[in-house]
DNA sequence: GGTGCCGGGAG
DNA sequence: CTCCCGGCACC
């Protein structure tokens, strides 16, 4: 009963290294110990609802900040922001602000993996992610219940520009996320009445019935957007993306712990852990860990967008507490957070590299990894 | 303190 | 892009 707030260990990603460095590694220090709250610096968020339209923001992830517990509501605010803007949400981006938040939803940068970041070697510069068409083997074992969240969290997490466009036209709706509910409504006031009422403060005995708890309910849809579960072409953004990198050598990592039992409660037996990638993941089981892998020198610029995503995530996960039990079934965060999270620090190769072979001295002797600092690629481990 | 290398910056 | 380096994690 002590926060889950994301099974999220190092523990779960073996051979790695997580340094303060690694978004992840400074999100772990930064929301593993004590309650985890969002650490915030700098919020200033005036948002209005979400039919509102009008979302400004300008806030800042400032690591180091103890954020003391009245500001929760804030950061609700914040979180619900930025998921919301994350989703691309059509009628919340506000267009008249170039500068709202870091986050420009475009969502380009989840699929920067081609070309940007490693400095180096045979990378095919090539395709440039023309975004591989991975056949989605039809969502139709998804059962019903985790429609809700999971397709959100696709959404945010795959998120593809394409809805921005056209948007005018377009009728909104608002649809429940509540487990088997999907009740629509067409007003944000509805949605949320109806959240409230029948799902969070049902007989009044919870009082979780905080206005801007509703909010993580609902989700904005577009008339053409119903089928959802199977429209949106989920780009491959963890699966074998794009760029045939050539694994020279073994996988440096090893391969995804066959019990992964998540440190805190294996809820269930069945590995649930990945399920949701099982589902999403183009990629044969297995082969995350090793593209995770391979891709982890490419972390790119994206990377504040990645923290703010997994900041509202894990914000998220633990703010629901009604349906919390349900939310720790779809443990698709942890799976979906490993797969976007290029960057964990790669293991310090036991082989001795080129500075220690040639010595300092004979510096121009090094592979240029070794002298542009980086993960040697002479000798690789 | 030495080493490996990530992240970021300059050009 | 290439080239370099601050600084961190690990030894
Ligand atoms: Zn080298």
């Amino acid at each position: 009963m002590e926060t889950h707030t994301f099974v999220f260990h190092a523990e779960m990603l073996p051979k790695t290294r997580l340094g303060k460095r690694s978004p992840l590694g400074a999100l772990l220090s930064s929301t593993c110990p004590t309650h985890t709250h969002l650490e915030t610096g700098e919020t200033d968020v005036t948002m209005a609802t979400a039919a509102g339209q009008h979302a400004s923001s300008r806030s800042r992830v400032h690591p180091g900040l103890k954020q003391r517990p009245q500001e929760v509501d804030m950061d609700e605010l914040m979180a619900a922001m930025v998921l919301s803007s994350l989703s691309c949400s059509p009628l919340l981006h506000s267009p008249t602000h170039p500068d709202t938040t870091a986050i420009d939803c475009s969502g380009s940068d989840f699929s920067d993996s081609g070309s940007s970041g490693y400095w180096s070697v045979g990378h095919a510069p090539s395709s440039p992610m023309p975004s591989p068409p991975i056949a989605e083997p039809d969502a139709a074992v998804a059962p019903p219940t985790d429609e809700g969240l999971d397709m959100e969290l696709e959404q945010v997490l795959f998120d593809e520009p394409a809805p921005r466009k056209r948007r005018n036209s377009v009728k909104a709706a608002f649809r429940c996320l509540w487990p088997s509910c999907g009740k629509v409504l067409t007003s944000v006031v509805g949605i949320k009445r109806h959240i409230r009422t029948t799902h969070l403060c049902r007989g009044g005995e919870h009082e979780r019935c905080s206005r801007s708890e509703a909010d993580f309910y609902y989700t904005e849809i577009n008339q053409w957007e119903q089928p959802l579960r199977q429209s949106p072409p989920t780009p491959p953004l963890c699966g074998p993306a794009p760029s045939s990198f050539s694994p020279p050598s073994p996988p440096p990592l090893s391969p995804p712990p066959p019990s992964p039992s998540s440190p805190s409660s294996p809820s269930s037996p069945s590995s649930p852990s990945c399920s949701a990638l099982s589902s999403s993941a183009p990629s044969s089981s297995g082969s995350l860990w090793q593209v995770q892998s391979e891709h982890s020198y490419q972390v790119g610029r994206g990377l504040h967008k990645y923290l703010i995503l997994l900041q509202g995530l894990s914000f998220r996960v633990r703010s629901v507490s009604v349906g919390e039990q349900w939310l720790q079934h779809q443990s698709a965060p942890c799976s979906v957070i490993l797969c976007i999270f290029p960057s964990i620090r790669r293991v310090r190769g036991e082989a001795k590299k080129c500075r220690k072979v040639y010595g300092i001295e004979h510096r121009e002797q090094w592979c240029t990894a070794c002298r542009w600092k980086k993960a040697c690629q002479r000798f690789t481990d």
